[in-house]
DNA sequence: TCATTAAATTGTT
DNA sequence: AACAATTTAATGA
């Protein structure tokens, strides 16, 4: 175990092939779908994507890290969900024929995927397991936004910092993702949507609690399960 | 390979 | 919000 902790940055071919919803396509199939996405790396702060703009792909987090947030007319902004590499999101917004209603801000630079319209059409047209897929990340997701109702009045920051975590560790939503994901106290703080100060007592209360591990610009979950039951 | 430095991140007030 | 301590990455001898 000397450098296995080298970091390598995936390419867009090894997301694919790790995607769930690539398992059923044959090799020309896949190639036929990879020819229909392109790659883009935005930088810290910016935007993948904007509310009100005409949605013509799916996106999908190659790496990097992304928050998918709602700015009210108020000048508040409500942070949805974070999305880490290997997350793809977005095929709401690809079901219908309305703009863009949410904004995709990179917490970091990211480098970000873009399937075309027709590639993904093309998939719910040929592919069950695309299918199943969009099925099963829907209705994770519902169930993602319903604890995120109670999350936001009911519970201690605690809490909230532990679903928020256990949320980007959803194994359904992103699976090829692993114990461990980069992300800093500063970044997780703007997902939870408390100070970065907060966090880092929420973190070791957590670890105190044996959920995780909290590390140099990251974190190790120990027991997702624990982690997920926290406070509640 | 090692020492130095800058930048990022963390821990605390 | 500010500050000090710690870790990492980059640089060059």
């Amino acid at each position: 175990m000397p450098d296995n902790l080298a970091k390598k940055p995936p390419s867009l071919a090894e997301v694919l092939r790790d995607s769930r919803w690539t398992c059923d396509l044959s090799d020309a199939e896949l190639a036929r779908v990879e020819a229909g996405i392109f790659e883009r790396t935005i930088a810290a702060g910016h935007f993948a994507c904007r509310k009100g703009e005409p949605v013509e792909h799916w996106l999908g987090v190659i790496d990097g890290l992304v928050k998918v947030s709602s700015d009210l007319d108020s000048g508040k902004t409500a942070t949805l969900t974070g999305v880490p590499p290997g997350g793809w999101f977005g095929e709401g917004s690809m079901l219908k024929t309305d703009p863009r209603k949410y904004d995709a801000v990179a917490l970091r630079e990211s480098r970000i995927a873009y399937m075309r319209r027709e590639t993904f059409q093309w998939l719910i047209d040929h592919s069950i397991g695309f299918n199943r897929f969009l099925l099963l990340q829907l209705n994770e997701r519902l169930g993602q936004f319903i604890g995120l109702l109670e999350s936001e009045r009911l519970l201690d920051i605690d809490t909230r910092v532990a679903r928020c975590l256990a949320s980007l560790f959803n194994p359904v939503l992103y699976p090829g993702l692993g114990r461990r994901l980069a992300i800093s106290q500063a970044e997780l703080g703007y997902l939870a949507g408390v100070s970065r100060q907060r966090i880092n007592r929420a973190l070791k209360v957590l670890a105190e609690a044996g959920c995780l591990s909290v590390e140099y610009g990251g974190i190790s979950i120990h027991d997702l399960d624990r982690l997920r039951r926290f406070g509640g």
